[in-house]
RNA sequence: GGGCGGUUAGCUCAGCGGUAGAGCGUCUCGUUUACACCGAGAGGGCCGGAGGUUCAAAUCCUUCACCGCCCACCA
């Protein structure tokens, strides 16, 4: 058995029972009824308690109990730890095995014999042994759970057991071993670490240490400005020897090493005395509130320490801050004079599928090694960064680490694409040498996700960062820039195209190495854009200005919403897939049919369509229409249409539009939201209501056509 | 007993005053020369309940319910 810390006792909730024993009070022939959970400890009581205002008791006060089987007489006092609710109101007091009884000893001077050694079996030793009953001989080094079961038979036998109550309780578990503690009476080595707390509470109110997410101060503030002292030696075999040495007549010597304690002890005694120096070791606890210097070569002034103290970042689980951070706090500031980190990031407990704390006895501990094994390093790395938000636990299951290695191979293949397609790195390339508005766009992406990803990581929301990079590699970069630059890489625009693919591909594997480090790595190093090794050392891509970057966006808007509106189309009509269409714009402007001809290779290929065409005069009667912005498109399906179906997909748009317009409109119509909300909330509802009107009269008119 | 978090699409979650979103899953279609670990499309939500503040509430306040956790409690 060794001494613990208040942390390391893990509270358990288990069924037990209350025995109410019954007490033979001095002089005459009444009993007092005391209740208890662990009743050999009654050996060891040395007093009854009552409370002061309790009149049921109060001419007992004073009056002593002969205490069964030991036969010792011990007073009955009045106290106010004795809570008048709870049981017969008296309470038995056992100073040397429970904390609360322990004050009360203290109040009242009670002697405080211990009745269990450190096996936590019965010892005699320290009572003060008269006219014992015999049984009390065959209780010596009895196990404790031994000892209750004999006890409580003896007491049932003659008659001193008033009744047994079946009761949960808490009862207190050391953290490691799982073994139920026993409060017992020993010397040992404490901290006052109220002392060491002040500063650190007045560092984090300050500011100089800052937990993220915030809310978790309050934890480590309600811990540290309620702490108690910290007793920090342990019975152990391994860690730091307390730096404690006794001389011959057990005058003790602390001092930072045995030459120095000798020093102190020799002008102690005026000669060279031999010392011995504390067996117990420091609790480990204490040993690692050290390390964010003693790493560092403390207590030498090594460069190290000078250039790496204080830290910046520490990450950390939230069950820790009691155990390390806040001692870390405590220590740094104590013996380095500065905090120890700047930020203290808590993250969520990686938990099973369920959210099911893993447990090695629930069987749910889920092996990294065995899902790196199925789906690689890269694809957990990755998939523990995008479930980790702020604060709150991750799920980790097989699906989860599965889907993200779809993205890691997808991205595998979008390089092999690239490579295929000679995109190779170049130095030189300059974003200002983009005149297409395809690369402009994709360049202008890149630039904004590299904004996005970065402020996400410095505010460490590293889900949205991951989000950021995942939306742009497989929505932007793969969906709809390689797929429309397919028709330019084979023309005059190859060599532009090429240059872009390979400068937004360097940027996507800078970008996403901290979490796919392997693959990245190594499409880096085969594609030629380094050395291998050298991406982990590259610098952090840049946000550039792209010229005309609000056109392209623009531009590339339009063409994805039209080619979307077309397959939407298809899809619905049951258009089968290998039959090509033709395509019409009704009523657009010069601008329209001049991107139309310009999109006409990649509209082709990705909407599956003939070509585009301008029409003019009346509408053919056998046609599918959707409305992109100020024109109509117009599918003639000839035999493939079902009139019927086209109206109700008209009818349906129709309705969803003329409810939007419905809301809208009665928004504008309350003069109180006029007047009083931001004129560009007011602006942007009235374009809304606009544009969703035009909306509805192309609509009306298409469903005219086909009346 | 004291405190903290959560409750939004089937699942996992984002959004935290001004048009409810993503990923996965589901359904339909698809052998288009990077990728079926793929592509296209669709469906799916009284944003836990009740009050309140506000021109406007998933978002702010109050309160309740349920879930999870931390601290204290061996009569």
């Amino acid at each position: 058995g060794s001494a613990l810390s208040d942390l390391e006792v893990e509270m358990r909730e288990m069924k037990g029972s209350l025995w109410h024993l019954r007490y033979p009070i001095e002089g005459s022939d009444r009993f007092i009824t005391v209740a208890t959970s662990r009743p050999e400890t009654m050996l060891g009581d040395t007093a009854v308690a009552v409370h002061p205002e309790d009149e049921r008791h109060r001419d007992l006060v004073g009056k002593f109990v002969i205490l069964p089987i030991t036969r010792r007489r011990i007073p009955i006092i009045a106290d106010e730890h004795s809570d008048p609710e709870k049981g017969s109101g008296a309470v038995k007091i056992t100073p040397a095995h429970d904390f609360n009884d322990f004050a009360v000893g203290q109040r009242h001077n009670l002697p405080m014999p211990s009745i269990l050694d450190k096996q936590a079996r019965v010892t005699l030793a320290e009572l003060d042994l008269g006219p014992a009953d015999p049984f009390l001989r065959t209780l010596e080094g009895q196990d404790r759970f031994a000892a209750r079961k004999a006890i409580v038979a003896w007491l049932e036998e003659q008659g001193l057991l008033d009744h047994v109550e079946a009761t949960i309780h808490q009862v207190p578990h050391a953290d490691r071993s799982g073994v139920v503690i026993e409060p017992l009476l020993t010397v040992q080595w404490f901290c006052k670490a109220e002392e060491l707390a002040k500063p650190a509470i007045a560092a984090v109110e300050e500011g100089r240490t800052q937990f993220v997410p915030r809310q978790w101060e309050n934890t480590y503030f309600a811990w540290m400005r309620n702490i108690e002292p910290w007793c920090i030696s342990r019975q152990l075999w391994w860690g730091h020897r307390i730096p404690a040495w006794y001389g011959p007549d057990g005058a003790v010597f602390v001092a930072e090493d045995a030459e120095a304690a000798q020093a102190q002890a020799d002008a102690h005694y005026g000669r060279a005395a031999a010392l011995t120096q504390d067996e117990d070791v420091l609790d480990t606890w204490f040993s690692s509130a050290l390390w964010p210097f003693s790493t560092l070569g403390w207590p030498d002034e090594t460069p190290e320490l000078a250039r790496y103290y204080p830290g910046d970042v520490l990450v950390t689980g939230f069950d820790i801050i009691f155990f390390w951070v806040a001692r870390m706090i405590m220590m740094g500031l104590y013996v380095m004079g500065d905090v120890p980190f700047r930020t203290v990031l808590i993250n969520g407990l990686v938990r099973d599928e369920r959210g099911q704390k893993m447990s090695k006895t629930k069987g749910n501990v889920i092996d990294p090694l065995s899902l790196i094994e199925a789906y690689g390093a890269d694809a957990l790395r990755f998939t523990v960064a995008a479930q980790s938000g702020a604060g709150r636990n991750i799920k980790l299951g097989a699906g989860l680490v599965e889907s993200n290695r779809s993205f890691v191979t997808k991205l595998w293949n979008a390089a092999r694409f690239c490579e295929m397609n000679g995109a190779v790195p170049a130095l030189s390339f300059n974003v200002e040498g983009a005149r297409l508005p395809l690369s402009r766009w994709i360049l202008d992406a890149a630039s904004r996700t590299i904004i996005e990803a970065t402020a996400a990581l410095e505010a460490f929301r590293l889900n949205d960062y991951a989000q950021a990079c995942y939306r742009f590699v497989w929505g932007d970069f793969c969906d709809w820039f390689l797929e429309l630059a397919k028709p330019g890489l084979a023309g005059e625009d190859a060599a532009e195209l090429r240059a872009v693919a390979a400068h937004a591909l360097g940027v996507i594997l800078r970008l996403l190495h901290p979490v796919i480090p392997f693959v990245t790595e190594a499409l880096w190093d085969q594609l030629g854009y380094g050395p291998e090794g050298s991406l982990i050392r590259a610098t952090w891509p840049e946000p550039e200005t792209v010229e005309g970057a609000d056109a392209a966006r623009g531009e590339l808007s339009w063409v994805i919403r039209l080619i979307s509106e077309i397959r939407a189309i298809r899809n619905e009509m049951n258009v089968p897939a290998a039959s090509q269409i033709p395509v019409f714009l009704h009523d657009a402007s010069a601008a329209t049919l001049d991107r139309a001809a310009r999109w006409q290779d990649a509209v082709k290929r990705l909407a599956r369509v003939s070509g585009i065409a301008p029409l003019h005069g009346p509408i053919l009667k056998d046609a599918a229409q959707a409305v992109l912005d100020e024109a109509t498109l117009v599918l003639p399906l000839a035999e493939l249409i079902d009139l019927a179906a086209e109206r109700a997909r008209l009818t349906a748009t129709r309705a969803k539009a003329a409810a939007e317009a419905e809301k809208i409109a009665r928004k504008l119509e309350n003069r109180d939201f006029v007047a009083r909300a931001p004129e560009e909330i007011v602006a942007e509802n009235r374009e809304r209501l606009d544009s969703t009107q035009a909306e509805i009269a192309r609509l009306d008119a298409a469903l005219a056509r086909i009346a």
